[in-house]
DNA sequence: TTTATTTCGGACTAATTACTCTGAAATTTA
DNA sequence: TAAATTTCAGAGTAATTAGTCCGAAATAAA
């Protein structure tokens, strides 16, 4: 299952380097993470502008510059990069991609696919990038290979 | 969340309608199903193709020809079809994009990503084309406009 | 002030997915 | 047998997504 796009999976372990390996209260280079994760630097680049725009990352020109989260991170949620990734329709798909499938005109899988998006949802946003950040610390988890 | 392709949205309505509204034991040409449902003909054959070959429909050619599902409808499961546009791994995949995620390497969200589709794989299991067609016959739930 | 470093902006190319088209093969009907 | 109808096969085209690249702008350090 395909839920993410290049763009959003390759946005995620970015941001998600980033908050784990946090340089000491400073920016840390897109060209780190790019190496680090062995990610396009340019594609990566081209993602953090996108979260720099909606608020996500702020970003910092010249030597020594780079890129940090705009707010704490466990004032980050997952759901928040998704959709600054995917769009804010996100969760709004129906399965089957009829248009305006919702209570009234519902497809046949409509009820059963609504929880599973309501589900994911609320995971998404009651996980914050505080709390997997500490996963990935834990050496337990990792971003790539 | 795009979860299916073009390919599996269309043949999912399409395989659905052939189920929905069946000519009186016999063939129903894809052109029917394409020109109720508003999808290109020459899209829908191309898909149809796919489920005759992986054996989930039987086709027939010539005048009075067309496709019928290959064994009874309370026998088709949700996920068999889905498999047979989407491919075998279509719930192997790893939300974030690791090539080996799994229990022994997991990614930071490797656990409730591997539940969610436990669940969806478990209702698409479950979930059968007859009893789908059931609700589309019953005028409730709908498969275009 | 010059040079090096970094993000920004956007044009460009490559790959994949989505869709179209044409003709062949099978089959029925006239 | 001839004509009409239908799927089959696959080449071709269009659109979208993925990824690359280059130069400009900002900033820091030499």
């Amino acid at each position: 299952m395909k839920a993410l796009s290049q763009v959003g999976k390759y946005g995620l372990r970015a941001i998600l380097y980033l908050v784990a390996y946090p340089s000491e209260n400073s920016y840390m280079s897109i060209r780190q993470i790019s190496d680090e994760l062995n990610l396009s630097f340019h594609f990566v680049t081209k993602i953090f502008r996108e979260l720099t725009a909606k608020g996500i990352l702020i970003s910092y020109r010249g030597p020594s510059g780079g890129v940090a989260l705009a707010r704490p991170a466990d004032q980050i949620m997952l759901i928040d990069v998704v959709k600054a990734l995917e769009g804010e329709d996100y969760f709004d798909k129906c399965l089957i991609g009829l248009p305006h499938c919702g209570t009234a005109k519902p497809c046949p899988v409509h009820e059963f696919w609504k929880e599973t998006k309501v589900k994911i949802q609320q995971n998404f946003t009651e996980t914050s990038l505080a709390s997997l950040s500490e996963k990935i610390r834990s050496q337990e988890f990792r971003l790539d290979e």
